[in-house]
DNA sequence: CTTGTAAAAGAACGATCGTTCTTTTACGCT
DNA sequence: AGCGTAAAAGAACGATCGTTCTTTTACAAG
């Protein structure tokens, strides 16, 4: 996972794989059947392994904006921790170079993109029940995009910095948003 | 530039951009010098034929805050007419697949997001002159952000609708930000 | 018309890709 | 201990990569 997460789906090989995994050419081969299904996996392990253990507070049903705060400072300090320049998301990273071209990372990438806009809406609903549904929902579609967006710049920063900056922005602005 | 827009740097060979340019390899070798140094050229070429044309207007010295929404707009109306899911943005791809891994296009990533972040300033520091430059600093760099974030979504929707959602939310929570 | 020269075309090279196949190893059963 | 079988290792395959080199073409000068 680490290698598709880094270098990207392209510019990873079978051969750096087999070397990092420690495993076969041929056991890889039986288990998953291939490069993309193996990539695929990779894709599905780093929900469980990554997105979950950030996203799970968000998802609770007493979460409120505190925990959205949280979470984008979870994943820029996961981001400090990878070295900045990091490797970024690896859907974020995959949303780019692959799902235009491939129905399965397509559908991986909109899975996780619903995933994350339902925990932000349902946030919403609580802590901006003033506001009607669909300027929540707009609320939730502009924080999923602009998670992406905070992968994308991960990618050339030198430093958390200008990170924590653009979460804290965020923030702000949706506190000013909602507040009544 | 086309296909390095369109699939990326490691999707596109030698052999497409030699037919899709109708030139021959030694023509392109003889100008370039290699593969690298003929993307960074289309890098600076789509600075000139695809950037500068959408965010010329923000640059005016009497640009305002429906020049950036403009320029959002352009841009939505852009990809839209490429197709969606489409190719997004030259240079935010780039940021994902290309700059953590190598010096140059990483030098014109961050000269791409320094121009954006300067002309989002300019038009801040006339727009919310009450904020102090702190927080229009913070503002514009979150528009840059923004920006790419816009990008990356417009790699995995099927219209331009969540787009064009998606700028009325930046702009909405701007001009909040701003209001007196 | 002949000849010199530069540009264009494409053949060819070594390297590496994803994948397959053959060989080897190791372990359980009689 | 001997043997059958499945898993592991790595050699090997065709394809394709970026790059280089050889051949061909075309055109201008004498």
């Amino acid at each position: 996972m680490r290698l598709f997460w880094h270098q990207g789906y392209a510019q990873t090989s079978m051969d750096a794989l087999v070397r990092e995994l420690g495993s076969s050419r041929a056991r890889l081969y039986q288990a998953f059947g291939g490069k993309k299904p193996l990539f695929l996996a990779c894709l599905a392990s780093y929900q469980d392994s990554v997105v979950s253990p950030a996203f799970a507070a968000v998802e609770r049903p007493t979460a409120t904006l505190d925990d959205i705060a949280d979470y984008f400072d979870t994943q820029i300090s996961l981001a400090e921790a990878h070295g900045l320049p990091g490797p970024g998301c690896l859907v974020a990273n995959t949303m780019t170079e692959l799902a235009p071209h491939d129905a399965d990372a397509d559908a991986a990438v909109r899975a996780h993109n619903r995933r994350l806009q339902r925990g932000f809406a349902q946030v919403l609903r609580r802590e901006a029940a003033a506001l009607d549904p669909e300027a929540r929902t707009a609320l939730a579609e502009w924080l999923t995009a602009s998670a992406q967006g905070l992968w994308s710049y991960s990618r050339c920063v030198d430093d958390a910095a200008p990170l924590r900056r653009y979460a804290a922005t965020l923030m702000d602005l949706l506190r000013q948003r909602i507040a009544p």
